[in-house]
DNA sequence: GTCGAATATTTCGACAACGAATATTTCGGC
DNA sequence: GCCGAAATATTCGTTGTCGAAATATTCGAC
């Protein structure tokens, strides 16, 4: 027998006022939102001690699991933000000498950004800090558990990831 | 037997970058964070049919979860936000005639937030489609899986909630 | 009762992300 | 080869959020 979280008193709270409210999709979602926000927040803190932005960081990232070197709309992608926005991470990033942008020969509408020495160091001394929450939350379940949470998120995701390519049902225009 | 995911692939991506990278750890982590993500672009289109942005939805859900008023920093809690990003959006439910701004008797630097009619009959018309998405995607799992889930997540929520008030360990200063 | 600290809201300036538009380059059909 | 369509990065203007400062009010110590 578990403890309440402040998601049961959140459920609790909104069930008189809306009685078909199932709660266990509600909660599951509440603390899915929960845990990725306070991961985030968590993460943005351990990184501000190391001297790097969230915004930073995350763009080394993806670039460092591309083999250190990657278009600008690849990493757009890869972060899900618009081609536009990585103008301004990659010129911050050139400013401190963590990446240089080198002009594709073979396209030269392409401009590879390219991961510097400094920046993988940066980012190698960064990578242990980003996962230690993730481990301590996930410390509340044993090895099976996880196991088990990662295959049930699995099928959701599998869902979730499915094309509808046409909305299943009309859900009515604007007043 | 399950099909791979997208998470899937991340994960056997950077497996052999990362020997140490749990795969069950990183795997719900992911999953969360993109099932959120997913589940928020899905209710943003489903609100803007009836002519809503989720932004304003939001803030008239905290309203009618609270009763119809409040005041615009307990809306900011329940929204995580900053106060001061509560009054543009009060504004322009306002000007939608959704809210009505009822200065305090009791404490005059208090200004209520309350629903009108019309903003508790839009959040009303709002309520089903925001959750249905939740529900395809959670549908995934019989019952009981999904309360399997909302277990495992709650008890990894408690240890997320528990205030490490020093942090366990110094992790170093910036370089 | 008065004054300083605390509280509640709003204003202001900064910033990051977005979509649309722009400039350049490549590709494909003819 | 040429010209329109597609692709790529960037610029620009807008928007939403934030933290700090400003304003007004209440509370508490004395």
């Amino acid at each position: 027998m578990t403890d309440r979280d402040h998601v049961d008193e959140h459920v609790a709270r909104w069930l008189p006022v809306l009685p078909d409210l199932d709660p266990d999709v509600e909660g599951a979602v509440v603390r899915m939102s929960l845990l990725t926000r306070h991961l985030r927040e968590v993460k943005d803190r351990a990184l501000a001690e190391l001297d790097l932005q969230e915004k930073e960081y995350g763009t080394l990232h993806v670039l460092a699991g591309r083999g250190g070197r990657a278009a600008p709309s690849d990493i757009a992608a890869d972060l899900r933000m618009a081609p536009a926005s990585i103008t301004a991470r990659v010129d911050a990033l050139v400013r401190r000498g963590f990446v240089k942008r080198i002009p594709s020969t073979v396209d030269r509408r392409r401009i590879d950004v390219e991961l510097t020495d400094a920046g993988r160091a940066y980012w190698r001394r960064a990578i242990g800090v980003v996962g230690d929450e993730e481990h301590r939350v996930l410390g509340a379940l044993s090895p099976d558990e996880r196991r088990l949470l990662a295959d049930l998120l699995r099928r959701v995701t599998l869902v979730a990831e499915q094309r509808r390519d046409r909305t299943p049902r009309d859900v009515g225009g604007p007043v």
